[in-house]
This record gives structure tokens, C-alpha cells and sequence, in this order.
DNA sequence: CCAGATATGTAGTGTTCACTACAGATGTGG
DNA sequence: CCACATCTGTAGTGAACACTACATATCTGG
């Protein structure tokens, strides 16, 4: 039995494609004529290879997960909770303004609100999200339990904050603040981590 | 000459029908169907009295946009700075996850991102959520003036600070997130108006 | 009571959307 | 070289969309 034409397009650089036309459009602004013409294939190409609108969308936040991912372990390698938080923030600031991509985060322009027929999007894309909160609050509790931060503290609620800014930041980036805007917005809500980070004598 | 057969219904109710639909779908999420059916017209009394669905959004955000100026009005009389920031905080927390509306805030809900012929939209939105920075902002260099802010703070930074949380807020809001998490949110957040804040000798 | 003006309800309009049928192309295994 | 399997390009499909033509209804001014 024979194995089949083989593909003749790269797919994670269509998805890199991909990702940038939903970054930029949001997910229901975003057209598969847009998406295709961007991904140079034809439609039956990318339902075969992604099964649908939103299965192409999955594999975007997929790929834009994963590269995250690695981002933020550098994040949360900081030698403080102070520092995370100064290297998160200040980094969301660079990247959101990167001109190599769309201004904001995809996990917050791919759509926040969405019509019938796509209501898990949101879903999705706060699930994303949550995996970065994640990360950040058991980096907090390593730092309550060092000591780093102040014991009345809670982690929990600092990392769900510093994702907060984050968000903010992005939206604010997609709606024309330059960088140093964000760096300034950054600058300012790390003071609030060091609020309740442990005095150093 | 006659005036025509006047209108049967009322304008403003049938907005804030059609607000909570933008709130909750977003622009493009939004049809004119689910638009008319909640305003309890049909489409032609829609056209007639708002021009076009673009027309209906900005005469919602207007009206949405006069109750929160009221409203902001209340918040920046507080006593300080750091008052103002914990009014406008604490109160962005439970409107944004009162019952009685869509979860999150329209000026984010509405469209942050949206596809080709809607490009303003998200536009008119940060329009709108800059007069509030504004506010904000203003209320903050008096903050300065009277010395209620360290002489080295950046009222504007703090302007854009505090609205950046309050989007971030809206934002998790509409992606499930309780009261209490977001009173946690508005509470570490204050503390970075605090740090900025002349000491209270 | 009539003429002009505006609102309403019914029933569409053309366009755009996500998605796909189909035929031809290109590969593998025998 | 042939049977089979998968991909690709062309050209559509029905459905949903924003918006509107038109006849009718309800008002005011004279």
C-alpha cells in the first residue's frame, strides 16, 4: 500500500503564517481566504493537514505556547521574585512592540469575546494563559518558602496580578502604546512586588 | 408639513440591549439578528435610528461611556492617590463581575482585534478607555501638586498603570474569573500607587 | 379630512463566509 | 507498470451575514 503524495508545504511555517493572521485579525476577523493566501496553499490543503478553522487555531496557540513556554523558564529562573517579575513584565513590554510580530499577545487578540459557534475560543485561549500563571505562582511559593517574599504574602495572587499587567500591557500595545509607554506601565507594577518582597539587610 | 408617525420604542432602552449583546459577543460576534431580537425591533427601525451596526456600537459606547464617566468622577474624588487607585480598583473588581452584566468591561469585550472593514473599532474602543487614562492622569499630577506623590513619581506612568490592571481585570474577568480573585488583583496592584506615595509622617 | 412625513413589518437583496466535491498529480509497495 | 493512497488546484456549495425595497400604518399641519 502506497504511502501517498507527500505535502509540499512546511507546516510549521504555515502556522507561523497562521499565527500572525489571527494575531492581527483576531479569530473571527481572521478569513481562511486570509489565512490561505497568507499560508501560500489552497483551502483543501489546510483542512487536510489542520481539520477546521479552529483546529488551525489550536495548532497556532500550540506552536505560540511552546516558544512561550521556553521564554518564560528563562523568566522564572531569576534569582528573585522582584526579579521575575521586572524581567516578565519588561520583556512583555519589548515583545509586545516587537515589529517583527503583530503589536499585543496572541492568547489576548486571538478574541476575547466571540459570537456563536466559536464560544470555546475565549476558552482557549484563557487556558493558555493559565498555564503562564501557573508557572509565575509556583515561583512565588518557592519564593515565600525562601524567604524571598514577606510570609503574610500570596503567591497566588501576585502571579494572577503580574499576568493582569500583562494582559493590560498587551492590550494597550494593540492599541498603539510604544514601548517605552509599557516599560513605564512595567516599571511601576514591579513596585508592587516589591512591596511585598522581604526586606534585604 | 407632518412629523411623521413617531417612533415606538425607546431608543435608550433598546441600547442597553443592545450594549449587553456587544458586551458579551464582541462586535463582529454580534449579528444584527441577535441585535434586534434583544432590542425588540426590527432591522429597519435599527438602520433608521442608528445608521448601521458601526453606528449602534458607538452610540453603546457612548451611553456606556457616560455612566462610567459618572462614575470615575466619584473615583478620583477620593482623598489621595492611592484612595483614587483602590476606588477605582476595587470597583472595576465588582463591576466587572456584577451579575447584572456581562462579565469584563465593553471597552475590552467589544473588540480588541477585529478583521478587514471593522478596522476602527478597536480604535474607537481605546478612544474611549483614554479618556479615563486622562481622568486618571489629571487627578494624579494634582496628587503631585500637593505632594500626596513623591516629587520623582510619573503621574502619567501611574495613569496608565492603573488602567492598564483594570483591562487586565476586564479581561479575566470575561474569562472566568470570581470577585475575590480580582479584589486580590486590585489590592497588590495598589500597593505599587503606595510605594509611589510621600510618606505619611 | 386630506397631504406630507416618518416608522414599522415582511420579505427579500447581493455578498461573503467556512467548507468541500472532484479530477488530476505525485508518491509507495508489489 | 500497476493498484493504492494521499496531496493539490479549480470551482463550487449552502448558510449566514449586513443591509434594504416596499407596502402599510400612524402621526402633524392645514
Amino acid at each position: 500500500m502506497g504511502m501517498g503524495r507527500p505535502r509540499e508545504f512546511d507546516a510549521e511555517m504555515a502556522l507561523d503564517q497562521a499565527m500572525e493572521v489571527f494575531w492581527r485579525h483576531g479569530y473571527e476577523g481572521a478569513t481562511i481566504a486570509q489565512l490561505t493566501e497568507a499560508m501560500g496553499i489552497n483551502p483543501p490543503s489546510l483542512y487536510a493537514c489542520f481539520g477546521n478553522k479552529e483546529g488551525l487555531l489550536k495548532a497556532a496557540l500550540d506552536r505560540y505556547s511552546k516558544l512561550r513556554g521556553v521564554w518564560m523558564e528563562e523568566v522564572v529562573a531569576a534569582a528573585t521574585a522582584r526579579d521575575v517579575a521586572e524581567r516578565m513584565l519588561m520583556g512583555i513590554a519589548d515583545k509586545q512592540t516587537d515589529p517583527a510580530n503583530p503589536p499585543g499577545c496572541l492568547l489576548v487578540q486571538g478574541g476575547i469575546a466571540c459570537g456563536t459557534g466559536s464560544e470555546n475560543v475565549p476558552f482557549e485561549l484563557a487556558a493558555r494563559r493559565a498555564q503562564n500563571e501557573d508557572q509565575l505562582r509556583d515561583r512565588f511559593i518557592r519564593a515565600k518558602a525562601e524567604g524571598d517574599l514577606k510570609p503574610s504574602s500570596d503567591p497566588a495572587a501576585l502571579a494572577r496580578y503580574v499576568l493582569a499587567v500583562s494582559v493590560g500591557m498587551g492590550v494597550m500595545a494593540s492599541s498603539g502604546a510604544d514601548r517605552e509607554a509599557l516599560r513605564q506601565v512595567a516599571s511601576v507594577a514591579v513596585q508592587a512586588v516589591e512591596a511585598q518582597s522581604a526586606d534585604r539587610t
